[in-house]
DNA sequence: TATTTACACATTGTATACAATATACCGTAT
DNA sequence: ATACGGTATATTGTATACAATGTGTAAATA
């Protein structure tokens, strides 16, 4: 409550966000469980807040999918079956695509250079086999070409769908063996921009997908035979 | 409220989802105009509810995007710009290209036969020139197709998208001198589907959308000029 | 002993009360 | 006359109170 009484003086930002932050991070990072109970007087004393913005931040997760809501039980963390991941990643392939597309139609000189140090800079994490630097500096690189694509829209929903799979990508970048296919992948996919080759964009922005896709199936097959 | 405690009987429906869809009908038949605030004492009181309901339904029209929310002031009604648009139909036509394309893997014997029929229904709505029952028929020949992709979330977020499009769409479907042409499209893609014919289904679509798309913005800047 | 019913408790759904803040209008001073 | 400031009001943000409902447990009866 203090950081947020701090962030007050600069620009206003309601509970139900700081709420809804909290508990996103909560249910991506798997400390809140498939299947768990959101129960709004627990998390209300838990956050220190009333239940007003727990269900306002509720309301929100429901919409990303996160969450379900049952009719007089309340809302639980959204159990994510081998079908659901398929279904999102099938979808965010086709974006994924788009975004490219656009990229190589659209980037500007600014943002091929920041592109190139995104890369350089995922190079580097890399070497450092710290996996957080990894996903990190991975988001980066991807932000750039959502941002040259000029469609916040389809940002936002790329985005959406690029969170569901957090917990699962995390597993995937743990394992040292791939880190140099990753880095090939983001090279290929940064020179196929820079030279605004749209059909080899996509072609390399499928298989970083595709191959993730196998990943995160799999990874989700040990998760859900061990529950 | 009457309904509603009708429906309770059946199937419990909690008043903020009752308001939502009130408040989305609303908005996309244009009741409530772009940049019009929404009161909610002033909702609360016309809908026969409290405030929780209205403010809970609020946050979820801002996820959908057809509110936007300033601190300290409310929500008000999106603004649709002409860039906004375009770049929900950018998406949209991404997303409906990877549809029929599914369709045409997936549709299995008895949706084929619906589709027919739904072509059929349509084939006579527009025979009535009553725009409504032209945008119904419409609807139902593409809900077909979306469920025919076997991917729920796909479809529930290419309807999203197209919701927002809605009102201009219906300006678009009272022009009867489009009407041939739309008959003629659906007829393309109902054909493409049936032969499964991934190239075929994949272009009838995007001629479709791109016609609509024209319209949409020709109509986006009439509006915008008026004001 | 098993089953059914009733009651208590936990939890969500809804309404209202209270707090903080922005805006508009009016008065005063320069 | 205009600009600045203060106060009143309208509105959102947050907390709490009340209602409805589902669930679990215990007791009573077959």
């Amino acid at each position: 409550m203090e950081d947020y009484m701090q962030a007050n003086l600069d620009a206003f930002l309601p509970l139900r966000d700081l709420v809804f932050k909290t508990l996103r991070q909560a249910i991506l990072t798997g400390e809140l469980k498939p299947g768990e109970r959101l129960m709004e007087i627990h998390l209300a004393n838990k956050l220190g807040v009333s239940r007003t913005p727990i269900r306002e931040a509720i309301r929100q997760l429901e919409l990303e999918g996160l969450v379900i809501m049952v009719p007089r039980k309340g809302a639980q963390v959204a159990h994510i079956t081998e079908k659901n991941m398929s279904d999102v990643l099938e979808v965010r392939l086709a974006l994924d695509e788009l975004s490219v597309k656009l990229a190589c139609e659209r980037i500007n000189d600014e943002q091929i250079e920041r592109l190139r140090q995104a890369y350089l800079d995922f190079e580097n994490a890399v070497k450092t086999q710290d996996a957080r630097k990894i996903a990190t500096a991975d988001v980066c690189f991807h932000d750039i070409i959502f941002e040259a694509c000029g469609n916040p829209r389809l940002s936002q929903m790329v985005n959406n769908l690029a969170e569901q799979m957090y917990r699962y990508r995390f597993e995937y970048i743990k394992d040292p063996h791939i880190h140099a296919t990753l880095v090939m992948e983001h090279r290929s996919i940064l020179d196929a921009i820079v030279e605004r080759n749209i059909e080899k964009a996509t072609q390399s922005i499928h298989d970083h997908i595709a191959h993730q896709e196998r990943a995160i199936i799999a990874q989700l097959r040990v998760e859900n035979r061990v529950e």
